[in-house]
DNA sequence: GGGAATATTCTAGAACC
DNA sequence: GGTTCTAGAATATTCCC
């Protein structure tokens, strides 16, 4: 998937062009070979190949949309120096805009635009708020840290968790009523809290098994005279 | 004292042209009448003209002296509209350039740079250099947002562990042994599994109570045809 | 359709002369 | 102060859910 959108229409048909020296004027350089395009006459570039592939024929625009994506222009010596640059030429470059690597034009990316309405405005505010911000975060110990005790942290309860379960497990206890005698049915009771939902979805690499749902026990129903036989399984 | 100097290196050759319509393709307005100027062919004005009065020959910074010297484009109907500007035409104007009106162009200045103070230039300097610290601190991101969700986990287990604790407590059993009965002492029970040590030293500003000790359970010590009688305190 | 992303246009910033 | 290259800013336009 080639991602050299650069408002190319068609996503490889410059690309294309610039390969096929379809014109004199927009070829790749010869200087270093492939390292950058030239357009030789903007003139006719502009009114003849722009607007195939473009929704305008200006090299301006053209040229801002080339800054946009990150490429820069080449200046050559003649433009600092006596030569008289006489041809029109002019040399564009970018990292991953190289002949024969088509591949490379996947990281070709807009500029992102960055939005500061407020900042301009209030600028000293925002000043104050960096700077608390900043102090803010240099405050905190390293995170690395923090996390180092903090899933140390969740191993022990987790430990403990598994640890009680054993033991509710064990202390499991059959309530037999004498009235409607439900045989054997296990005790439940509520200490009337609400179930905390099981928000466990931090995945780490850690060898713990998931960890159990709580031992919820429901309320005893009233019954008159009733005298528990208890079983304990042990 | 004519001060249209708009890098005319002649104070009024420009002018002159404009006014001696010299180039069918830079001319006065003719829409309202006098109050703008078009360039009717951006190429041949940029390589006829331009290098005349100027050390260039694009139009790109001829248009940034225009507006540099307060000059705005005209943007016409067409632009907006359905119509194509298939005409190559490109109109500026300024408050005092008008044609017939020689004596207006001394209004028309330079635009000032905004000279940054010392002041403004340190107060720049800090921005940046705080904004780079913001930066840096905010790719730990990641470990803040694990930290977050260790966070959540631990408090979520603290919370599991309480509750299990409340559970135990609840059904907290006294069985007395007929054999040298011992009433009314807590049933200790034991999984085998070592204590798990309290590592909670994480200090965090979260309303949450100290985990307590877990309820561990010690094995009855056997003993010979014993009758649990089981209290069950609810 | 509506909001975000991108394109087009005009103007300004900034470096260098 | 001038020239050049790049970016800002304001609209258009398009894309995508």
């Amino acid at each position: 998937v080639i991602t050299f959108n650069l408002a190319f229409q068609s996503k490889t048909e410059l690309w294309q062009l610039l390969s096929n020296n379809t014109f004199h004027f927009f070829l790749w350089s010869l200087f270093q070979t492939g390292a950058s395009f030239h357009v030789f006459d903007q003139g006719r570039f502009a009114k003849e190949v722009l607007p195939k592939y473009f929704k305008h024929n200006n090299m301006a625009s053209f040229v801002r949309q080339l800054n946009m994506y990150g490429f820069r222009k080449v200046v050559n010596i003649e433009q600092s120096g006596l030569v008289k640059p006489e041809r029109d030429d002019t040399e564009f470059q970018h990292l991953y805009f190289l002949q024969g690597h088509e591949h490379m034009l996947e990281h070709i990316k807009r500029k992102v635009s960055i939005v500061k309405s407020e900042e301009t405005k209030v600028r000293q505010e925002d000043l104050s708020k960096l700077l608390y911000e900043v102090q803010l975060l240099r405050t905190q110990q390293d995170n690395m840290e923090q996390n180092e005790v903090l899933w140390r942290e969740v191993v022990s309860l987790r430990q403990n968790h598994m640890q009680q379960q054993k033991v509710i497990n064990k202390v499991s206890v059959c309530v037999c009523y004498d009235c409607r005698c439900v045989s054997c049915r296990p005790l439940m009771l509520d200490d009337g809290s609400p179930s905390p939902p099981s928000t466990s979805k931090f995945s780490h690499s850690h060898p713990m098994e998931p960890v159990q749902e709580p031992f919820y026990i429901q309320p005893v129903r009233k019954c008159a005279n009733y005298t528990p036989h208890i079983k304990i399984f042990v």
